[in-house]
RNA sequence: GUGAGCGUAGCUCAGUUGGCAGAGCACCGGGUUGUGGUCCCGGGAGUCGCGGGUUCAAAUCCCGUCGCUCACCCCA
């Protein structure tokens, strides 16, 4: 019988949104909106489908195997899109003589990607996309971050719920080269420290020591790593030749956590050089927001990446920005029981056609005028396709949630009325017809309010 | 691609010395023919993931297979 949702099941990793889910995202991405537009920030989009090559450029073949590709009728090798960036870079380079900059951009694109899924990891997902692109500015940088804390407290979190943990990848290779890490090594040792609280301890010793050798220990860098604040990167950096190199680094980090403070949001944050991002573009702060009892995967991560849109468009434009997907915020939102829906609100009226008595015309035609004129007038309302029970028919409207009631009956037929009822304060009066449809809002509003 | 756990009604699940397949929620109908969410009564519904084996008898035991979940690889 129900054989076609047993033996065609939605595909692994996507998710049927039946309408109460998807009020969740409706909410969720309409959350993610209006605070990119107070930040400022104007919304792009681009296809789905884009060739496969402005993958492979950047990241090599290897990335094939970790997304949807297909081909066409013409041969072309094309690809879901697995990720935002590539096709920003298209577009800004496209234009780069004529936009007036910098760009604040944001996007809230269906990404793909062709993985197994499990917990906040899924083939199709919905992913919030804030870049600001052509100034190099600390302050765009704190913005950022600003931008991110905003949503998530929009969203009902708080301090005690989520920190973002900002670093900067330049101070984190200074460290690493003090310990004696060569520049060869750092693109690895990198990549260890992205995956260091997913690996098991052992399993990470033995990748250290065959990327670095043995001559740096992994816990003496993770616990360098583990210093309070900045300034304590000077003592650490004091056997190094060349720690004097690293003071504008610091000085723009420093200015970045300044702007963090004037925002007002440094108890949002967390210093933490522990932090580098796995991806191998960003040049130098990277950031990553986690919830406090680090129960879920990181929620969002970002950073600047300023030589990246000169891959794509020949021309450097420095850039920061992050990306933020709803699989592992709605899991923590749903944990904090924070969850809201939009969009399921009830209709503001609800027409009842109650059982003629026998010998007496129908108001059909009446009910349908009624509904027709309160639905130009901007007043939901709905009435049900039968004509049922009156007792059931309340029942309904009560369940629904709706204002107003409005009854049609044999009072329309004698005297042409109808009844208004708030369902609110129990108020019922009669309403001429005429009356109703020539003001609706004055009616329904004078009846108890919208 | 690797490893582990789990598949019984739309959902959450119960169902052991192998003996006729159940509960709650949800849904639909009714509670004396024109006004409320609670409450009461009733109803539909499942090839116990699928295929094979053992047995007089399998949701239950054995083998296989598919699916889901979680972890690894990867993390944009």
């Amino acid at each position: 019988m129900a054989t076609v949702a047993q033996s065609i099941p939605p595909v692994k990793g996507t998710r049927d949104f039946f309408p109460e889910d998807f009020a969740i995202l409706r909410w969720l991405t309409e959350t993610w909106r209006n605070t990119s537009r107070r930040h400022g920030f104007v919304e792009f989009d681009g296809p789905t489908l884009e060739h496969l090559e402005l993958y492979t450029r950047k990241s090599g073949d290897e990335i094939v195997e970790q997304l949807f590709h297909l081909t066409d009728r013409g041969g072309r090798d094309l690809a879901l899109r697995p990720e935002m960036t590539p096709t920003l870079a298209r577009m800004v380079a496209a234009r780069l003589g004529s936009l007036p900059r910098p760009l604040k951009w944001f996007c809230i694109p269906r990404m793909f990607r062709g993985e197994r899924p499990q917990r906040g990891r899924l083939r199709e997902f919905v992913q919030w996309n804030i870049d600001i692109l052509g100034t190099d500015s600390p302050t765009a940088d704190a913005e950022c971050i600003l931008v991110a804390v905003d949503a998530l407290r929009a969203l009902g979190l708080t301090r005690d719920d989520f920190a973002v943990h900002v670093s900067d990848r330049r101070l984190v290779a200074a460290i690493l080269a003090a310990l004696g890490v060569t520049s060869e090594a750092i693109p690895a040792a990198f990549d260890l420290l992205d995956k260091a609280e997913r690996l098991p301890g052992d399993e990470l010793a033995r990748r250290w020591g065959e990327s670095l050798g043995t001559r740096v220990d992994f816990a003496r860098v993770w616990d360098a790593l583990a210093m309070p604040d900045p300034a304590a990167l000077r003592g650490e950096l004091s056997k190094s030749a060349d720690a004097a190199a690293v003071d504008p680094v610091l000085a723009r980090f420093t200015a970045v956590l300044g702007a963090i403070q004037d925002f007002g949001i440094t108890e949002f944050c967390k210093f933490d050089l522990r932090v580098v991002r796995g991806l191998a573009y960003y040049t130098g702060v990277v950031f990553e927001a986690y919830d406090r009892p680090r129960e879920f995967r990181a929620i969002l991560g970002g950073g600047r990446y300023d030589d990246l849109l000169a891959m794509f468009g020949g021309k450097p434009l420095p850039a920061v920005g992050f990306g933020m997907g709803d699989a592992v915020l709605l899991e923590l939102l749903a944990s904090r029981q924070l969850t809201r829906a939009v969009g399921l609100e009830p209709p503001e009226v609800f027409v009842i056609e109650a059982p003629a008595e026998t010998g007496v015309a129908g108001q059909g035609g009446t009910v349908r005028r009624i509904l027709a004129t309160l639905r130009r007038a901007g007043i939901a309302a709905e009435a049900g396709y039968e004509v049922q029970a009156v007792a059931k028919q309340m029942k309904r409207a009560a369940e629904r949630g709706v204002g107003h009631v409005i009854f049609v009956g044999d009072e329309t037929h004698s005297r042409g009325v109808v009844a208004v009822k708030n369902m609110k304060s129990g108020e019922q009066r009669d309403v001429a017809v005429d009356a109703l449809l020539a003001d609706p809002a004055g009616v329904i509003g004078g009846a108890g309010g919208v």
